[in-house]
DNA sequence: CAATTCCTGACTTACTTTGACCAATAAGAG
DNA sequence: CTCTTATTGGTCAAAGTAAGTCAGGAATTG
């Protein structure tokens, strides 16, 4: 069996037992398994993407550690969906706009989220000198990262007035 | 955990029995975590800055203190105050962040809101081929554009745990 | 044997902790 | 009242800790 395979189950044991997230320190598991540090960022790259169900966070320095935290099942297939074939590796303001529709429709994200979202990939929030064929690669990259954002959370709250003040 | 988080933890206790405001010894605070003085700047420093929404003042000599004051601003203050004074024409993806988390904690925007504004200025999502420069200036349009969204709609409804850590 | 996947190490970036030295203030001495 | 001196707090740079990146070599697979 490859170490990789091992690494990866052993994630995924410590994922069963604490349910929904699990942290670990890069060093001490590579040490754990005599491998280099770098060996368990492949691990997690080839492994816990997004598309595998997964979302990491990690912070560095002085008490550092890798949080992996589950997206729901129930919205692993779709999330893969709209990462994958919906957006991919560039899409126009328009067609960005059309999916944030949809998601708050489907109740996926809230009408504020809607909002907040399609505002991030606008025109006038792009509106920067770069060619427009960058700008849909950007688009991309930012409504995925918060479609998977948005994923490793609770789902939305359907939300209704109250605040603070 | 950190000691930085632990102390951290520590002054928002004394603060939250004190409401507004807490006075703390640099000295004593120092002596009974056992570090070094200069360690409580560094938390000061690092999470109770006016960016934190806080405001230092202190005495040196016999009798001297540190005294935390929390700001408190109202919603449209504040909103002018971050698109025009915090935000402006350029801002990093540190700065970004702690206005996302800061947002949160005042109750402006919700968890789930804030990790997706986190998430569209975030290295990850910006990390296409631009100088950092331009970066910044993204990260700010985009920024400034998702905040007035969410201030358009209703106050978002506090979605899980709520409130300031 | 070509393509893919796995694994490593050198280098980079980020955050924390400490310590040596500096600055302000109060309290007491002259 | 002025001049020390003890008592605080402030600054900054260096060391410490821990994760990320990336290119390339090794192993496996088709």
């Amino acid at each position: 069996m490859r170490l990789s395979d091992t690494i990866e189950e052993f994630i995924k044991t410590m994922m069963r037992e604490d349910q929904e997230a699990c942290e670990l320190k890069r060093n001490e598991l590579a040490e754990y398994f005599h491998c280099a540090p770098s060996q368990i960022n492949y691990v997690l790259s080839t492994r816990f993407t997004p598309d595998h169900g997964y979302s990491i966070t990690s912070q560095r320095g002085g008490g550092g550690y890798v949080r992996i935290v589950r997206i729901q099942a129930s919205r692993v297939d779709r999330l893969t969906y709209y990462l994958n074939e919906r957006i991919g590796d560039s899409i126009d303001e328009q067609r960005a706009q059309i999916i944030c529709r949809q998601l708050k429709e489907k109740g996926t994200i809230s009408d504020r989220e809607a909002e907040i979202m399609s505002a991030a990939v606008s025109r006038g929030a792009l509106g920067v000198p770069v060619p427009e064929d960058l700008k849909n690669v950007l688009r991309a990259r930012i409504l995925k990262s918060m479609l998977i954002a948005s994923a490793r959370q609770r789902p939305a709250a359907p939300d209704s007035g109250a605040g603070e003040e």
